[in-house]
DNA sequence: TAATTGAGGACTATTTTAGTCCTATTTAGT
DNA sequence: ACTAAATAGGACTAAAATAGTCCTCAATTA
């Protein structure tokens, strides 16, 4: 299904609440309050974005978490990227070690273009739009195909 | 990682491998002799893409397995709804049931739209493309952001 | 009618993911 | 100092999804 984890999914969903209300930090517990997300579960998925430099937390009876950034700059891509590791839809994007196609692969190379479009897709979108309600869309137009002119 | 299962990378394999040489039927274990990909293996999928008319077959003696349509009408979409479903990055954009959250959730929406925006992608390319070679692109452009303009 | 090939489904094993819990460490307040 | 509240880090368990295999039936051609 091309999906994320529930994990990632659980991620937007907390940013957002901490986003919406950015200049308070946030206790774990605050935060799984106000989601309904199990405390544990939340705790989890809190320190992974501190370790991906998505949030910045603080210690002691007054600490918590807060964006490490402003919304602007926190990009869907960030976020998929902490939870899940690089964007990368076949493995052999990443290593291609024991890949030896009889008809010598020039598939990857296609993957490669296609996991930048997608790349791209997601770092256009930040945290900052998400919490906005949207818009239908006037244009719609991704020009990947004209990627593959003949050579 | 968002990533494919090994299913959908082996499928793509098997496609392209059909594409190059489309005037011929494809007998599965031709398939898995020149992919590589155990046959056990490679059967299931055949018949996977079938059901998804995305290749047709031919029982008997000489059967084999075709492309349903030229090479340049099967987009990657095709082939990844067939074997993981329907494209959507989140649960949510599938069914709601069940989502309650706190602060009344105008991130489904935007899921939305980021959906959209890799189902384009990937119904850009085709198995066309896939077995072509590559080229560097000069230009790379995806105006998803500019969906998000102020109301 | 025999040989070859696909259809369909059941089943098992493996891997990944989700979720929980325990023990440090840090900080503020008294 | 001491205590309470909060994060850090890692180990562990349980559940779910995925991959892979196998068996029986149906169709086609020589």
């Amino acid at each position: 299904m091309l999906r994320l984890s529930k994990l990632t999914d659980y991620a937007t969903v907390i940013l957002s609440h901490i986003a919406k209300e950015n200049d308070l930090t946030h206790s774990a517990m605050g935060v799984a309050d106000a989601t309904g997300i199990a405390l544990p579960t939340v705790s989890k998925i809190l320190k992974i974005l501190v370790n991906a430099k998505v949030l910045v937390s603080t210690r002691g009876i007054k600490g918590g978490y807060a964006l490490a950034r402003a919304p602007e700059n926190i990009s869907v891509a960030d976020v998929i990227s902490a939870l899940e590791g690089p964007i990368a839809l076949t493995e052999c994007s990443i290593s291609h070690e024991g890949c030896e196609q009889a008809s010598g692969c020039g598939i990857s190379a296609n993957w490669g273009l296609i996991n930048q479009a997608i790349q791209h897709a997601l770092e256009a979108v930040t945290l900052a739009d998400m919490i906005k309600p949207v818009n239908v869309p006037q244009e719609f137009l991704i020009p990947v195909s004209s990627l593959y002119r003949p050579i």
